[in-house]
DNA sequence: GTTAGGG
DNA sequence: CCCTAAC
């Protein structure tokens, strides 16, 4: 039981432990080591001793994870691994931006699109389950505490020492040591045999963690990162710092230093000045002031991204124009999948807007499986934890339904996820054709006794609000910018009407998400945002049409006739409400199915 | 993350 | 039903 969190891209060490400093947690590995690092997830307790993160404090970093430019999620469910996939667009991504644009001068679009796939593709992260427990691997059993994680901090002077002299090892002990004594020729011809075509990249450490994600994605052993795991075990110094443990421990070991610098200069020049200044200051003193430029520039980085707010949704729309201007420059959207011209200027910039540049949008390849099949999606696509019985599954069938269910839900689009049934058989069979049948959904919906199937189906896997939205049908809608957007229509049924109703005059108006929660928790499609528009309308209906009269029904709509009763109803819970005036503000969250008369009270805001 | 409103 | 601003 230990989280581990693997680091891929020499930069995303730094966004790791920054995340961490909001958290209790620390790393109890070296960071900037090698590539792919994996670091350990560990509390320091008061004395000083190190316990493997909690589940909660695995979400908590993962999420501020999430916030990074990092995706996170946990890969094992036994072993809390958390694994922190950086996008290859910068850390990597760029150095073939760069080989290939002089070829990218002659070729198009399309040839841009295959190469950039070719080059951003990433593996899943594999070997998840081997991680957790393997301090055996170990062969290079250097001192005392260089296994248990979970074992009290020692003297820091000892630690450091054990730490040098194990991270020699620990590069040799990295599944690509192998690599790296080959010239770039000779990681051609590897990396060709690897995956079975050439690649122009010339650098060499991305050719090394290609080759060697590769190798590990196919075998589906991580030797790697056990390896390297089990080393940092032993490093854990300072910890009671309660800081950043690893600052300038890189500077220790000469060798390694060289290494990263190497790196750094051939995929992101920007991070050089951070290293050598790291590495240049003694780690002991100087600690807080690491820490607080790291923070800093976590947080230039942070809010670099969230400056442009431009949350207009025609934003994308003004920028039709710039991109004529810009030359056929792609627009992308989640429609698309998104290829970046490797013809942008970004060269021209500093290396590191450059970097974030490239983040932008992302090829991600998902390996299935090693079936080979790829799918490529936009970054980001799913952030949320993968579900455990899935990860379960994949544990036994690595090349089976597990990776297929894993596959399904990360790489389509988060807004219609096809599990709405909640049917693993169902998402093995939709899978394949990978268009799934909406169709079936329809139907089903009609019916309207939703209350029972639909529950039933959800009831015993989880209840995943937004992705249980899409089952109905989807239109297009052509817009007046002659794009086109989804839209979605499922027609209120009358017994919907009524637990609305029904819900406005328990919980009160307003309480959207309670009626949602509680009086809803069948109608998964239904949002609050929907029961909110629907008592507006109703709202009008009831008072618009016969105010005094009941049994007047708009024939010309068959599809909506609203028995008068029900309108009579929510105009006598309308003005009850509102009778009220909109008091309470204390005591929001209170009353929530206890007691009727504050509900009722409550005023309605139509 | 929710709610209110406009579209 | 979609999209956002406010909260």
């Amino acid at each position: 039981m230990e989280a581990v969190v693997e680091v891929q891209g020499s930069d995303e060490g730094k966004f790791v432990e920054t995340a961490l400093e909001k958290s209790n947690l620390v790393l109890s590995s070296p960071r900037h080591v090698a590539d792919p690092v994996v670091y350990k997830l560990v509390r320091v307790e008061g004395d000083g001793r190190l316990v493997p993160a909690t589940d909660d404090e695995l979400m908590e970093v993962e999420g501020l994870l999430e916030n990074e430019k990092c995706e996170t999620h946990i890969v094992a469910d036994t072993g809390h691994a958390l694994v922190c996939t950086s996008n290859e667009a910068s850390s990597s991504g760029m150095p073939q931006l760069e080989s290939s644009e002089g070829l990218s001068q002659s070729e198009n679009t399309e040839a841009d699109t295959a190469k950039l796939s070719a080059c951003l593709e990433e593996m899943v992260p594999s070997g998840a389950q081997s991680l957790s427990d393997d301090h055996v691997t170990q062969s290079v059993s250097v001192v005392e505490g260089s296994k248990p994680l979970d074992g009290p901090i020692e003297g820091g002077s000892s630690t450091s020492a054990s730490c040098i002299s194990l991270k020699p090892d620990f590069s040799k002990l990295k599944g690509e040591i192998c690599l790296d004594n080959l010239s770039i020729k000779e990681l051609h011809e590897v990396f060709k045999a690897t995956f079975g075509r050439d690649t122009t990249v010339k650098d060499k450490q991305w050719l090394k963690r290609r080759i060697a994600m590769g190798l590990t994605n196919s075998c589906d052993v991580s030797t790697t990162t056990i390896v390297i795991k089990d080393n940092k075990l032993v490093k854990k110094g300072k910890v009671d710092s309660s800081n950043n443990v690893d600052l300038g421990t890189g500077k220790e070991h000469p060798a390694i230093g060289v290494e990263y610098h190497e790196v750094s200069l051939n995929n992101h020049g920007i991070q050089i000045d951070e290293h050598q200044t790291t590495s240049g200051t003694r780690l002991e003193n100087n600690d807080l002031e690491n820490n607080c430029a790291i923070e800093d520039l976590a947080v230039d980085q942070r809010a670099a991204k969230r400056v442009r707010k431009p949350t207009k949704r025609y934003i994308e729309e003004l920028s039709e124009a710039k991109s004529k201007e810009d030359g056929g420059r792609l627009i992308t959207s989640t429609k698309n999948i998104g290829i970046r011209p490797s013809v942008l200027k970004s060269h021209a910039r500093p290396a590191r807007n450059a970097s974030l540049e490239g983040r932008t949008v992302i090829i991600r390849l998902d390996s299935l499986g090693g079936s080979g099949i790829q799918v490529p999606c936009v970054y980001r696509v799913r952030r949320s934890r993968p579900r455990k019985n899935v990860m379960a599954l994949l544990k036994y069938h690595p090349s089976d339904m597990g990776m297929t269910a894993t596959f399904v839900r990360k790489g389509l689009d988060v807004r219609s996820s096809q599990m709405d049934n909640g049917s693993l058989n169902k998402v093995l069979e939709a899978n394949s054709t990978s268009e799934q049948t909406p169709q079936q959904f329809v139907t089903e919906s009609k019916k309207e006794k939703p209350s029972a199937e639909l529950g039933q189906n959800m009831a015993p896997k989880y209840v995943d609000p937004s992705g249980d939205t899409s089952d109905d049908k989807v239109v297009t809608v052509p817009t007046a910018k002659g794009g086109t957007r989804r839209k979605h229509h499922r027609a209120w049924t009358l017994s919907e009407v009524m637990k609305l109703v029904e819900g406005v005059s328990k919980y009160g108006a307003g309480r959207w998400s309670e009626i949602k929660r509680l009086a809803f928790a069948s109608y998964s499609y239904r949002t609050s945002v929907d029961l909110k528009d629907k008592w507006r309308n109703l709202l009008k209906a009831s008072f618009a049409q016969t105010p005094a009269d009941k049994g007047v029904n708009s024939r010309k709509h068959p599809s909506m006739p609203i028995p008068a009763p029900i309108l009579l109803r929510v105009r006598e819970l309308a003005e009850m409400q509102a009778q009220v005036p909109p008091p309470n503000l204390g005591v929001t969250k209170q009353a929530v199915c206890d007691d009727r008369s504050v509900n009722e009270a409550r005023p309605g805001y139509l």
